[in-house]
DNA sequence: AAGGGTCGAGACGTTGCTGTCTCATCACCA
DNA sequence: TGGTGATGAGACAGCAACGTCTCGACCCTT
């Protein structure tokens, strides 16, 4: 019960936030709930509180999707595969990560989304899929601009996404690979 | 003289957004401007005119680089390195533009931003540059994705301009052109 | 020295949102 | 039928920011 209503919450919550770009209020989102706003603060004390709990929302979200990648166990290029399928997967809620960063802690996000990548990345680079003259760093921030482009391409424009995951991993395969990749 | 003055008040508030994350509230930009609130208003009547002037200036210093890069002019390949040269060169002012859009008429930034870029995109499709299962979106969107990483990489990492920009074209050429450019 | 113009400092009313509270209503259960 | 608990509707004060206004200080010109 209680559970269903705050999940509920949370959801119009992001909603009205990936809609307007900007945090909403207490009454946007009760209004969007369908909700009485006192409602609303009987199972959000405060506006930070429900933004705080939005974000850990998103990050739980991403960050489960990544940890059930098995990212370590399979093959770089797999496993670029999987990552942009998790976020294109988690979509919304990417973007409430993306503009509430400051509602979490930095080094949750980057132990939990970043640093699975970096090693990603990491192990690419030693098993020479990658050009060595790329650095970890510059290998994630391409990989996140892309993703970040796959997100856009999947929630606003008419593109699947099996095929915006696909065309990311190519393009940053292609771009970043030492050799080409069979065809 | 008011020229100078509105343009340090716009070039504090680009600031204060720009390290904030949220649209700055009048007293901050005035403290960071070194400048009486009072005299905010006589520049800006409104604070909304000023987040106005801020995304109008924004949209002016890349839709400018934009022009001047006369990328009708030179191969696909150079206007994408020049694209992505403007791109890091305005650095802040594009992330005023990009949090702020709202201020601005959409139409505006299409006109002035995306046109240009995916007029590059059909040249490159046309003449074979891309591979032709691509379609001007997608490539415009992937585009974006890394001129964003391109942009972080340079405000917020230590990597040069120079450098961010040769990587992140050598990377989408790499990842969509039809065949490998000469090494 | 006098005048005009701009500025800084700050008081002021207004507005919109927050967070708290009360009360009537409704559903569920004994 | 009566009791319990959650909800909706709305009133309320507090607060932060907006936008307006006044006043004194400063600079620049004549």
């Amino acid at each position: 019960m209680h559970d269903r209503v705050a999940a509920a919450i949370l959801d119009a919550a992001a909603s009205v936030l990936a809609r307007e770009g900007e945090p909403p209020s207490m009454g946007e989102v009760a209004e969007a709930a369908g909700v009485a706003r006192a409602t609303l603060y009987r199972y959000f004390p405060t506006r930070e509180a429900l933004l705080r709990a939005l974000a850990v929302a998103a990050l739980d979200a991403i960050s489960g999707r990544l940890a059930a990648a098995d990212l370590d166990t399979v093959p770089v290029v797999e496993g670029l595969a999987r990552v942009t399928r998790a976020f294109v997967a988690v979509g919304t809620e990417y973007a409430v990560l993306a503009s509430q960063p400051k509602q979490i802690s930095p080094k949750d996000i980057q132990d939990r989304v970043f640093e699975p990548i970096r090693g990603l990345m990491q192990r690419g680079l030693d098993d020479g899929t990658f050009q060595d003259d790329l650095s970890v760093t510059e290998l994630t921030i391409l990989f996140g601009g892309l993703l970040h482009g796959a997100v856009r391409m999947t929630s606003q424009q008419s593109v699947g996404a099996e095929k915006a995951s696909a065309l990311v991993s190519a393009v940053f395969l292609g771009g970043t690979a030492r050799a080409r990749a069979p065809g």
